[in-house]
DNA sequence: TTGAAAGCGATACCAT
DNA sequence: ATGGTATCGCTTTCAA
């Protein structure tokens, strides 16, 4: 049993209507200001709403304005628990309150991205009456023609590189990845390698090539690495035994292609009992607040979540919308892993 | 623009019907099964829906109906960022596979606690015809009356105590303080301390001061902090500087009541050149995945996450609901923190 | 400024 | 087994 008071028959527009003596359009046009309304009438309106607990029923105003006033957002169920990805908590709160300004509510759920899934779900948002979809790109290409198919707008965030024909955005991570790498060749590390991911074109591999070249160094060696705390621990067992195997070249600094990574690499290292920076110094990606909280800290190129997360909604929710890629700048984060005195904390 | 093709005007019902040669309510008796229908006919309906591409309107079923199959997921967006909470992305994904099992989509929203604002959520969600709300409790208690009255089932997670009237689950909070503590005095530290909030109801804390009985050793000292990393560091700083005003009688173990605290503690340790579990030995409260990769690995007291969210579902779809509060066992997760040798990982 | 009434798309009752 | 049709609660012309 549910054991409850007997809930009275919800209030429906028409009571209200009845007890403030006017016809249920006109408490529409009170309550969305759709229409001039006098103002007594507005009162009387508004007092019955009060009086009754009144609530648009939303389903039906969806079904009639083929609106829910929602966006949902879809992030990743990938192998490293979803939701844990330190982005996504960031993005989700920024998501929320943008949408929420703007009058919509937001629908935060996780898929796997195997194309047919993700299609599946933007089908179901459209049932729904969604308005728009974020999308938190995962590594996996979307099929963006079946997608638009669906009628829904959508806006794929966490994205690196302009894809024809989708509306997305994404930190410069060529340029964070210079900016990170400079930084540290500037402590004097001699050269510098790379965690991260095996794949050449990836951004962030690029711009520390780049900033290698520009230093004139040779680029330190290349460890492929998952991007998850098991894949940079993975890592960084094979860069301390490539060290031990050959102590005259080993590298003295890495950039780690993100902060999840960088944290597994921290891990190795300890357990190897290789000293950060004194031995081999770090620096990561992202600036989540794992890397504040790594020992040593980690300094990391921060991302601008929170002005992605705002113009995603914006640009989502524009009229003239447009396909292209805006490209974010971020900001370096200082702290002991790379060399650099802590500063607090 | 939008500059895809001119989305054709879906499909509804009726064309389906139309197409098919039968009534809108065949259509409809043949999609959900409310009524038989002829084999062949059937054969023509399915046919007619996969040529439309129709899918069935939820915004008008819901109306009709009065259920979005649709259950909302109420986390605390509170001063540590919302959805970081290390537990939120584990019951997240959990409750929303145990949700979609059973037919229903999960909606997840992050609110503050006050009170108005949660009873505001309710009543937005009774407007979307949202069919239940798991609520994840902060340490904010509900106005479980007030939320009664919106007329929602609900259920709240991650409750240490029973209330009245309320439905509710957690793990046993007690039994695994008393645990962790047990475990860490067998290391033969002498006397163990505690890291938690200043809360005498606790029951992490009587847990602990039962534990420390049992074993018939004074209880450690107590230390109050937020369960926050910063919180945590702030605690180990204080402990630190105990330490140092009085090193004879200052304790070789801590149990701290959350692993983000610990993380924190950690981290002050670090910062003063503390060696754990040298020095000073660690256990933790939650077995999340920071508990993993922090140094030292923390031993950590898991709670069962995933049986706690599908039971939470279970009970919240149950027709027979009750207000019972559900006690659920947790498992010591053994790492070097403790003292333990360092088991793999 | 206000009211009457036509749907939005689905469900389910009542006939047949 | 199948078909008409009232109905869910709201928005929005169109007239008054």
């Amino acid at each position: 049993m549910t054991g409850g008071t007997p809930t009275p028959r919800k209030a429906t527009r028409r009571d209200v209507a009845r007890l403030a003596g006017v016809s249920d359009a006109v408490v529409s046009y009170t309550l969305n200001g759709t229409a001039p309304v006098a103002a007594t009438t507005a009162e009387r309106v508004l007092a019955a709403v009060e009086q009754l607990g009144y609530r648009p029923n939303q389903a039906a105003r969806a079904l009639r304005s083929g609106s829910a006033d929602t966006l949902a957002f879809l992030v990743p169920s990938s192998s490293d628990p979803v939701f844990t990805n330190p982005f996504f908590g960031e993005y989700a709160s920024t998501l929320e309150a943008a949408a929420r300004d703007r009058g919509y509510a937001l629908y935060t759920t996780a898929t796997s991205f195997h194309p047919d899934e993700v299609l599946a779900r933007f089908r179901e948002f459209a049932a729904r009456q969604i308005d728009g979809v974020l999308v938190l790109a995962g590594d996996t290409p979307l099929d963006s023609t079946a997608l638009d198919r669906v009628g829904l707008p959508w806006i794929a965030l966490n994205v690196a590189t302009r894809e024809r024909g989708v509306a997305s955005l994404g930190t410069d991570l060529r340029a964070g990845a210079v900016a990170t790498t400079t930084h540290l060749l500037e402590h004097g590390h001699g050269s510098v390698g790379f965690v991260g991911q095996d794949d050449p074109s990836e951004p962030r591999y690029i711009g520390w090539l780049q900033a290698c070249a520009a230093a004139g160094v040779p680029a330190g060696p290349f460890v492929a690495a998952e991007v998850t705390r098991p894949g940079g621990r993975d890592a960084g067992h094979r860069i301390v035994d490539d060290r031990a195997a050959d102590p005259g070249r080993a590298p003295r600094a890495f950039f780690v292609a993100s902060d999840r990574t960088a944290v597994g690499v921290l891990r190795a290292f300890h357990e190897r009992g290789i000293r950060v920076p004194e031995d081999i110094a770090i620096a990561s990606f992202d600036g989540s607040s794992e890397a504040e909280y790594a020992w040593p800290g980690l300094t990391t190129f921060r991302q601008p979540v929170d002005e992605m997360a705002r113009s995603a909604v914006t640009r989502l929710l524009a009229t003239d919308r447009d396909h292209a890629h805006e490209l974010f700048p971020g900001e370096l984060v200082l702290r002991r892993s790379c060399g650099c005195p802590d500063a607090g904390r």
